[in-house]
RNA sequence: GAGACAGUAGCUCAGUUGGUUAGAGCAUCGGAUUGUGGUUCCGAAGGUCGUGGGUUCGAGACCCAUUUGUCUCCCCA
């Protein structure tokens, strides 16, 4: 017999696991609504095609797809083009139709624009939804990187404004000041500003080169990213350029101050620090005071996907090894894709099962979150046992999460069960008690132990 | 796609240059104790040592292959 096991990269939660996560997604879902978000959620699967080439040349080969069942059903010429299809598919990376038509999906925010296209005649735009649900990739596992994980995105699509960035830096900081998460950094930069960069070191063509290599700053340092700006083909005048700007340092103010003179030859690059600027000076208007997390223009900030086009933003936090917690940024046409033009759209992604991973490893989950039920009644067999049956009832009537031990088991072992699962009385309903109409109401904190009324015992547990 | 490390009871792990019948803790079950748990004591059950081959008088240990997992690079959340 062979032990049972679950999908590399998959996981499963047990129950306090699961309070756990609900702690964040609720946390996470009250500030979403409190900002004026709606829910929204979208199949597990889509079809190939809507994903294909949204994430890059890296990204497709990250798609799980779903292999075409009712197989067996095929007609003979069916078959005999499916045995082709497999001969090709076997060689190279390759996909069809025959195969595989459907695949898990990749993130939140691709599905989502789908739906506003395919719903944008019912939408009022703006638009704002939230959207908490796993997405799949075909990754190889490790810390902090799993195969399944949750996504829990928050866009404004339909609207220009940089009000809706400065929400959305507000949405982090509260989220983030609320979960008491430790040294967080909230960093924030323009595609703007980068392709300004690639345009004052004489490659606007190498924009992505660059911000490839840059984006590796905090990892390789200086010298590692001169090393791989010189192997993609720049030249030491703009790599002398891009130090400069890299360097400028200073409160966000003050770099953008700086970053005003040196970056004057370039309009692209003026664009997007008025961006910054505009957006820094929406944030203070709506910000707290007491959201303990730092907000930073970085300008080496880079993002991955090829699909922003404004501001950008990311989440980290120093005070565990992990990658980015968090991330997002404005994108002029992602609905473009699917055929709806001049569709703008921002949105931030919370990382959920890595921010578990360091609210966990730093302690840091409220001690009271197992609930569950508060009281068990001890089952003694017969009449008793329909006696504790009806004191079940009138608890759940009450209000009161209650539950039976359902056997007539040794008392021993039922009070070791209450005690391994922690509930905090339990009700003793035996002969003496049937008798008198009463019940034994034990604390199991205290140990102290009373006979009462059913009343009295419901007054109590409701405190 | 490249590399490092690991796989022994349900779980966490010991296991001496290779030497009788492979151990512990926790968990499970039974008993001391058929109405009093969390902190008692006694006992029991539980193993093709990931899989296949090889070296050897003898392999849990050494060698090769394979598989699964963890971690790192790449990329990402």
């Amino acid at each position: 017999m062979s032990k049972p096991s679950i999908p590399q990269g998959t996981r499963d939660f047990s129950p306090a696991e699961v309070r756990k996560r609900q702690y964040i997604f609720n946390m996470l879902k009250n500030i979403f609504e409190l900002y004026g978000f709606q829910p929204l959620e979208t199949p597990a699967m889509e079809n190939l095609v809507t994903l294909t080439g949204k994430y890059g040349e890296e990204g497709d080969r990250l798609i799980f797809k779903i292999l075409n069942n009712g197989l067996h059903e095929k007609k003979d010429a069916d078959k005999a083009k499916l045995n082709e299809e497999w001969a090709k598919l076997l060689g190279k990376p390759y996909s069809t139709p025959v195969i595989t038509e459907r695949a898990l999906r990749y993130d939140l925010t691709i599905p989502f624009a789908r739906f506003v296209v395919m719903r944008q005649n019912d939408i009022a735009f703006p638009f704002r939804r939230y959207q908490m649900q796993p997405v799949w990739r075909a990754d190889r596992p490790q810390k902090g990187r799993y195969r399944e994980f949750w996504q829990c995105d928050c866009d404004v699509v339909g609207s220009t404004s940089l009000i809706n960035e400065a929400e959305l830096l507000s949405i982090y900081r509260e989220a983030f000041h609320q979960l008491k998460l430790p040294q967080v950094t909230v960093k924030i930069n323009s595609r703007k500003i980068l392709a300004g960069l690639s345009e004052l070191c004489g490659a606007p063509e190498k924009m992505m080169d660059i911000t490839i290599a840059l984006d590796k700053l905090d990892k390789i340092g200086w010298d590692g990213v001169t090393k791989e700006l010189l192997e993609r083909g720049i030249d030491e005048a703009g790599i002398e350029a891009i130090e400069t700007i890299i360097n400028v340092k200073g409160d966000n103010a003050e770099k953008l101050a700086q970053l005003k003179t040196i970056m004057s030859g370039s309009e692209t690059a003026l664009a997007g620090i008025a961006e910054l600027e505009q957006t820094l000076a929406y944030h203070e208007a709506i910000s707290n005071k007491a959201w303990a997390s730092d907000l930073r223009i970085d300008v080496s900030l880079a993002r991955g996907l090829n699909y922003y086009t404004g501001v950008i933003v990311e989440v980290t936090t120093d005070a565990v090894k992990m990658g980015s917690i968090g991330g997002g940024g404005r994108y002029d046409d992602l609905t473009g894709l699917f055929g709806l033009k001049n569709m703008s759209g921002v949105g931030v992604s919370f990382g959920i099962d890595r921010i578990y991973d360091v609210l966990e490893e730093l302690n840091l989950f409220p001690t009271a979150l197992e609930t569950g039920s508060k009281v068990l009644l001890l089952n003694f067999g017969g009449q008793n046992e329909a006696y504790a049956l009806s004191i079940l009832g009138q608890l759940r009537n009450a209000g009161i999460a209650a539950e039976v031990y359902p056997d007539a088991a040794k008392f021993d072992k039922q009070m070791k069960y209450a005690n391994k699962r922690n509930f905090r009385y339990v009700i003793i309903p035996g002969d003496d008690e049937r008798a008198a109409g009463k019940l034994s109401l034990k604390n199991f904190e205290t140990g102290e132990q009373q006979l009462t009324g059913i009343a009295e015992a419901i007054d109590i547990l409701s405190s």
